[in-house]
DNA sequence: CCACAAATGGAAGAGGTTGTCCGTTTAGCG
DNA sequence: CGCTAAACGGACAACCTCTTCCATTTGTGG
């Protein structure tokens, strides 16, 4: 079971807490983290750090001082839920089914996209600045095209399923998520069933438009603002 | 052909040129209208008034004498596209095969949003202020219905098939198209496609989860904020 | 209990966007 | 051509968000 707390404390992202830290300074961190997932997570990430600062019960300058910038607030707001879906790949992986697991895993990640507005954008969105991110993302892309080939090599998954379907999904799902969250987890179930219906092989199926090329570390890469 | 670009001046929205104004007037009205529906396109709805100010070739007072708020000046820039919605949608309903009708207004519209940025925001997006969006919408809405109702009536489409499932896929494609232009074409032909094949009736697939209630009209309707 | 460094909070700076004011320019008409 | 009102443009005020500074408070080891 991989996916406990994990109280180990990785020096690489900022915010993590240090040992040897005040007492105050590690609960008012916590305090920290608590209140920017609750935000985030009922209204996405583009509230304000002054909002999170102030339900969190603390000064602006002690959020900027765990937390450097606003970005790494937000990565580390989601470093877990990020670990939660690298486990749910895990665990599809191991699963003797390639398609149950594939499936659950879909369902599991498109869930945590539904339950938490700001999780599409954490994860999907511009963060060039964060190296556990674009880990993370490069780890899932890698078990991802593992499990699709191995739902192939079973027949349950149609031939011309394209690994950047996977992303395909995950985007178009943030966009059904983005609305009202009383009904971004059905309509994201909704989705995720039409688009997994299509997805099992069949015979008399036609063929699909070929697919983009979507990587999930590719999102957002290069800029194309012309101002 | 209810296509025609529609020189008649409706004065309900703001940024509608009234004649009898001087001919300067009429030309930047013109200018500013393009500047705004290239710059929207490309980098969606969020771009500062002052740049498209700038490339329009005019002053910041300008803009706002001739579209009093920002949301105006975006209304004004997407109604010709709103125009065209509501055309492809009554093209679809004279179609005498339904799933046809059905499978070509959808392409078209997922077309629209993958070609032009800004367009998904200003259909889906919060504008609380513009009547005419709102009537277009539940106008849409409304044919909507009618056509699904006919293709579930020829056997065509699935039984279980919602017209809320349009606004679905609307939502889905808006999440597809945002990443870079490059890709959104065919990433967003490729989701229509994935998703016109669920919809086909069949005999032996499975129910479908539940549709949401998703109208396009209530979208962003009551805020859910809670500073 | 005390001293000192760690930690804090509020104020203020920097940057950016929306919308307004006012002196100046220019189209249109006689 | 010249007058007048419509139209214009750049500067400016108001606001918001991110981030930093510094005087003050507070936890903690001795």
């Amino acid at each position: 079971m991989p996916v406990q707390p994990s109280r180990n404390q990785s020096s690489s992202a900022a915010g993590t807490p240090v040992r040897g830290q005040r007492a105050d300074a590690r609960h008012n961190h916590a305090q920290l983290l608590q209140a920017a997932r609750e935000a985030y997570a009922l209204n996405g990430t583009d509230v304000p750090s002054s909002t999170i600062a102030r339900r969190a019960g603390v000064g602006a300058a002690t959020l900027y001082r765990h937390f450097p910038t606003r970005g790494s607030l937000i990565a580390a707001a989601f470093s877990e839920q990020l670990t939660d879906c690298v486990a749910a790949l895990d665990e599809a992986l191991r699963d003797d089914d390639p398609w149950r697991g594939l499936c659950s895993a879909l369902a599991k990640v498109c869930r945590m996209q539904a339950e938490d507005r700001g999780f599409s954008a954490a994860f999907l969105g511009e963060s060039p600045d964060d190296p556990d991110l674009h880990r993370a993302r490069a780890r899932a892309e890698a078990g991802l095209a593992q499990l699709v080939q191995r739902a192939k090599n079973t027949g349950q998954l149609r031939k011309d399923f394209d690994p950047s379907d996977v992303t395909l999904l995950l985007l178009a799902n943030s966009g059904v998520v983005r609305q009202s969250p009383e009904t971004s987890l059905a309509a994201s179930r909704r989705l995720l069933a039409y688009f997994l219906q299509s997805c099992r092989a069949t015979d008399g199926a036609p063929f699909l438009p070929p697919p983009a090329p979507l990587r999930l570390d590719d999102l957002y890469g290069p800029s194309h603002r012309t101002d």
